[in-house]
DNA sequence: AGAATTGGACAACCAAGTTGACGATAACCG
DNA sequence: CGGTTATCGTCAACTTGGTTGTCCAATTCT
């Protein structure tokens, strides 16, 4: 992957290694999430993970059932349906029947699960303040407007359950 | 997380929810990487999985130890011996003993596994260069200084296996 | 020499996915 | 209307890639 493989003393201007894009894009993803489900934990939600904010946003608002869940986090169903019993036992989502249609049961947000969302919310937030303090507000609106650039897809896309795989 | 939280129809440019950066980020690694394992499928590298390049890298041009592999990545020793062990069925590395020390089993990469990551260095210099395409060669090198300036860490702490957990 | 550390392997387990099957309910349509 | 088809939830068995704990052999430290 590099012409320098182990040398861990390299000018960060000097010819990068092919791979440093994408692992930096990594590492910034990594540790905004890192530093999020921090913040979570010490504001009362210790066993929120980081893939539970995708599956939150999954459930929107409304709530949906778990066969659709899976659709839009690209898993199975019983897979989803895996997960909203975890989230169920901790408290963050509740299982209701639908009147309307006896085979599905409709999946949503508990107060806690709004609470976590609303809470996660603000500290993405406070995280993009601060990316704008360190680079500036001009430097973050153009590396967000490359951002767009280079991942041109839905932002809903939310399928990142089941990735790395 | 959101103020619109299921409204597919937003405008990129208006007040984007707080968790646009970060899934941008991941989508724009997830890209990457996806397009790299597809070029590298089309070469003759079917099996090559995203996490095995992580593994590659922490292996080195001199070869290592299940134990050390661990350390590097982040992982016990016994998931790093797992992991070999899937590397050596797929004929990527081989395992050699250690004339020096009779505990000591170096993993060392064979040429096939040499091979792919000399095309994978090839493809990601590849996807940068469509990158400077896209972007212009000023903007794609503000965006990587503004990337470094926000993960100053070692590129080298390859413990990405294990996260997302 | 004897004690402490290290490397590798084995077992049991866990978490989060997968596929396949199945019964109950709903929707479609001739 | 009734039969076929599709969908929802669930169960079971399996896969992958981790984990911890235990153990022995080999090396290193004092």
């Amino acid at each position: 992957m590099s012409r320098r493989p182990a040398s861990p003393d390299r000018d960060a201007d000097a010819d990068a290694p092919g791979f440093e894009l994408p692992l930096r894009l990594f590492m910034a993803f990594r540790a905004i999430i890192d530093e999020t489900h921090a913040r979570l934990a010490a504001e009362g939600h210790p066993d929120f993970r980081p893939m539970h904010g995708f599956v939150f946003q999954a459930i929107g608002p409304h709530g949906t059932t778990a066969a659709d869940l899976g659709r839009r986090l690209g898993v199975s169903k019983q897979a989803a349906g895996k997960t909203v019993g975890v989230l169920e036992r901790l408290g963050y989502v509740e299982v209701g029947a639908d009147p309307a249609d006896a085979r599905r049961k409709v999946v949503r947000l508990t107060s806690r699960g709004i609470d976590a969302l609303a809470r996660s919310a603000r500290i993405f937030e406070e995280i993009r303040t601060e990316w704008a303090d360190t680079l500036g507000t001009d430097r973050l609106r153009a590396f967000e407007a490359d951002l767009r650039t280079m991942t041109p897809g839905e932002l809903w896309r939310l399928d990142v359950p089941g990735w790395f795989a």
